[in-house]
DNA sequence: TCTATATTTCTGCAATTATCGAAATATGAA
DNA sequence: TTCATATTTCGATAATTGCAGAAATATAGA
């Protein structure tokens, strides 16, 4: 017995955490990412995750466009800098998606492993 | 006045986590791994999760290489077979990441928008 | 106002590195 | 040996990195 293929959109949503995925998927992406989240909602300008981060400037602005196009953070130019913002919706959506693969719609994981319920 | 940079051992986590992430980072990966999810704990033999991928049996046996060096599956010959099976450990860890690092260590999201709280 | 200069960050391109897939190889069973 | 399952090899294609230069904005001085 043969079953059903998953939906078109199915895959196209799963196609869109993978790429989440992927452009938290290096250590100085994760490394700014982190940064963002300790900053937010204020967020950083360039040169603030210059100094964290040890990589060459165009090589952080690569990073910083890759994130960008996956909706991970946000940007708003402030006079000569740009201000990078973590994007939490884009966030919520993704760590529901791995909580739900992992404790809900399977049951591999238990959520008291990863949250502590009722405190 | 100056923070001091991060220790080197919490880079190298940020490091191993990030390289977990870009292993779930294509569509192709993640899907597997939702597939072995879903098989947990059992899992899968290589040829079942050709039948749902729709990609060469090479490339296939690559990805399955980069989930394996990553530490996100685990696998085991019976006889002509490689059965597969999702590392629920290696999840956990990086869903705790995942998961403090947006609802606990920082509060950039409450955590009732990921999980019911006391149902 | 116009020009020059300084500051911040991005973009173009070339070298390196990683990924994909066809063909060949390995592994185990009968 | 032969068949079935899955991996490994290797060349072609694509992605990433970082240097050099450009773009955007602000400010000062003529």
């Amino acid at each position: 017995m043969k079953v059903a293929p998953p939906a078109r959109k199915t895959l196209d949503q799963v196609a869109r955490y993978a790429d989440m995925f992927s452009a938290m998927g290096t250590e100085p992406r994760l490394r700014i990412m982190q940064l963002l989240l300790s900053a937010h909602p204020a967020g950083l300008v360039v040169g603030d995750i210059q100094e964290e981060v040890d990589i060459p400037n165009s090589t952080l602005s690569h990073h910083l466009e890759k994130l960008k196009s996956e909706g991970l953070v946000n940007v708003r130019r402030e006079s000569t800098f740009l201000r990078y913002t973590a994007n939490t919706e884009a966030l919520q959506e993704l760590l529901r998606f791995l909580y739900s693969e992992c404790c809900t719609r399977n049951q591999a994981l238990k959520p008291e492993e990863i949250i502590r319920i009722c405190k």
